[in-house]
DNA sequence: CAGAATAAGTGGAACGTTCCAAGATCAGGG
DNA sequence: CCCTGATCTTGGAACGTTCCACTTATTCTG
């Protein structure tokens, strides 16, 4: 009599309830029952009605990859992470994730840890899992060349943060050369004019496009480049501890560093005020990133902005297009890269003694 | 002629190579082949041989979801993440991962950013999905109640860092009573006696489980216990924020914090750096984690450690021994918590007062 | 040399969907 | 009263595997 309430059971047995099941309780085929699932306008009201209660009382549950089996590809998409432990790329996937729920997808993750050959094996257990696309951050040491070995040009794939040279792929990252650029040119107009930079190695474009920020800046001041000042090293805390180090026993050593990303400077920051150099007062120091930790580093981080959600977000609607064939010339991104002056860089000191 | 290199082509079009035909050009049959790739011994190594070069020849790519289709569950394992943000749960979720792919198994993350709205409809379609299982860190609000209604006892689960009263689940998670005690007894052994408790909320059992060490550490001490000294809070740096703030102005502040994590400890170092008030110097400050991060807090802090790699390695492997029906009760785990001192408790300045 | 035992390989149903072609029912028009 | 369309419903093949029951060929045993 209960109009609700009448859950039959929920398999405690590991009998799965199926289309069929439960076409044959609603007294209907199981194509009404598919033509329910989707929503379908072709199923009358009443029918529509009596399926979907029959599929609440049996507790049914879709079975997507009964389903995807049909349907040539799945809904699942690959995020293939370079480094997850870095804050900046756990923003970026959470960024990524969110926005893949929203479009219907399912992430499935992989931290490759920056090793390529973890990621020919993920990319070779995705492809096996059929997945309807990868978003991927290329481990350091991966190239377009080996990349095109191990991902068919038939499933969508976009590039996120490091770029690849000769990569027809749809790339997703912020503006690099201009965030260094900003940056460099903020310490030179505090009176700097030996700045280094820290961390991070030249096979990655993320590198070579921040260096490049470096030099325009320098060239627009006409200081001369040397490029002894480009220090590299992992982009990571440890990388950036033994970048500042290397840094500071040459002979001449810079009175402000730019760093690859957050990390690198964390890392560095805090060899400095171990050997009682007070960055912000004794050298100045910026980041790049903006991850959420550079406002609570000892001392708080000078940064670049990546406007990181927005950058995921970009990535699954960059992806999105692909698998819908559009133009992957027109998928491209680049976010806007925007200071974030704090003390690590002595603004608060020496503001305004040059320009 | 040549040996190698006669990879035929790789599926430039959307025909996907089959079983089928992979046995065709081997001239065995379908069945064969799926025993070459089970790797049975049923099989003579030249039809073994003939039947690899074949696959080779064609580019052949195993369909995971086809042949999960008739196994019952999939190679899936559902990660989900209360907050992926919280650098502690990123630590997690690779080691997570990281052990999940040794063994096998494929993670599907899902962030469900502490709404449990978000958590009801993640684990519905991990259930779509047919997951082999779940690791999931509940999130803030969730109950073993609601979770009985969402997923069925016959999928194995096991929960991470938050125990659920009642549920018969495993439980990874480390020894937060012990934690929270010995951070709380290193602030007394410091001479303090006013001790506040910062951040969480009291819904979450490690919420509950850090206090009650506080509340053992004072008792142990014959301190009374004053519960106002308890500030609940989001479990995050805004939260931290404001947990330090509502404390500060009660009536007698305490001398020392103890934090439910280390990012609620850095937003309250945070707060109380821009009130020059110096934690270390003026206040003691201890989180909870000890994230990758605390190190480079300022000042960095002191917390307690909680090995998280190796609670992600025993989240897989407990999910494991649930997949081969072991017995849950021996499959929970409490990692060992360690306290590391550094320099937001002040240790270096009134170490060895008491005691 | 019959018969059994072993080894190697095969055919086909099954897994839970989708989707096409076709069927059933009904109303309205001539 | 038959035909046409419209509306709703359905049977069954297909997707790419696995696995059971079975066949065939070979070797061993007494």
């Amino acid at each position: 009599m209960a109009e609700s309430g009448d859950r039959e059971e929920g398999g405690e047995r590991g009998e799965r309830v199926t289309i069929v099941d439960v076409a044959r309780r609603a007294g209907v085929s199981k194509s009404t029952v598919s033509l329910v699932l989707a929503g379908s306008a072709l199923v009358a009201e009443p029918t529509r009605e009596r399926v979907s209660r029959a599929m609440r009382a049996l507790g049914y549950v879709y079975h997507r990859g009964a389903a995807s089996l049909r349907a040539a590809s799945s809904d699942f998409v690959g995020m293939v992470i370079s480094d997850l432990t870095n804050p900046f790329f756990a923003e970026l996937a959470v960024g990524i994730e969110d926005a893949l729920y929203k479009l219907g997808f399912t992430p499935i993750l992989a931290n490759t840890n920056e090793n390529p050959e973890r990621q020919a094996q993920v990319l070779r257990s995705l492809r096996e899992h059929n997945v309807a696309g990868i978003i991927m951050s290329p481990a350091r040491g991966s190239s377009a060349w080996t990349l095109a070995q191990q991902w068919p040009p038939s499933i969508p794939a976009v590039l996120t943060m490091r770029r690849m040279v000769g990569s027809p792929l749809p790339y997703i990252g912020p503006d690099n050369r201009k965030g260094a650029r900003d940056s460099v040119e903020h310490l030179l107009r505090l009176g700097h004019r030996r700045i280094a930079y820290l961390g991070g190695d030249g096979s990655m474009s993320t590198q070579q496009e921040r260096v490049e920020g470096w030099r325009d800046a320098l060239n627009g001041w006409g200081i001369p480049v040397n490029d002894s000042l480009i220090i590299e090293s992992a982009p990571t805390r440890p990388g950036g501890r033994e970048a500042i180090e290397r840094v500071l026993a040459s002979a001449a050593p810079p009175t402000a560093v730019v760093c690859y990303n957050d990390i690198v400077a964390m890392g560095a920051t805090r060899a400095l005020t171990e050997r009682a150099i007070l960055p912000g007062r004794d050298i100045a120091v910026v980041g790049f990133d903006d991850i959420a930790e550079a406002e609570h580093n000892a001392p708080p981080l000078t940064t670049v902005n990546a406007d990181t959600r927005e950058m995921g977000q970009r990535c699954a609607e960059s992806l999105l297009g692909l698998i819908r064939r559009e133009d992957p010339a027109g998928l491209s991104f680049a976010g806007v890269a925007r200071l974030v002056v704090r003390e690590s860089c002595g603004a608060g000191r020496q503001d305004r003694r040059a320009s």
